[in-house]
DNA sequence: TCCTTGACGGAGA
DNA sequence: ATCTCCGCCAAGG
């Protein structure tokens, strides 16, 4: 059985409001969303979202720190380069968590 | 219907 | 740091 309307609503929240300048993982969303272990779950509702999806999908990154597409992949471009634009940075290929991470609901 | 493949992740070895 | 193995589960062959 798939994931329920209400389930997605709140898996596009979470990503809607991941702050620019950092980064989420998909099992981090899938757990915020009431989710635990759903990981792939919003993996999935990432690559079926629009190409101009106004959502921050590229915020979204593994729990290893790094991004889930082949290095030479235009996907893995594309969001390194957003990413970067936010002011993210990577050492090689992978992103500090220490100092990158969202805090979910910590911060207000 | 079975088998494989993933924008995953944690636990071991 | 690397490599299995194992949950998890929708999609496509």
């Amino acid at each position: 059985m798939a994931l329920d309307e209400l389930s997605r609503q709140k898996v596009w929240q979470i990503v809607a409001a991941i702050p620019a300048g950092k980064v989420a993982s998909y099992g981090q969303v899938a757990e915020l969303a009431g989710l635990p272990r759903q990981a792939r779950a919003v993996g999935r509702m990432m690559g079926q979202l629009p190409k101009d999806s106004r959502l921050p999908w590229f915020r979204v990154i593994n729990a290893q720190g790094r991004i889930s597409f082949a290095l030479d992949s235009d996907g893995y471009k594309r969001q390194r380069q957003r990413l970067e634009a936010d002011g993210v940075e990577f050492i090689g290929e992978r992103i500090n968590l220490k100092v990158y991470r969202w805090d979910g609901l910590a911060e207000n």
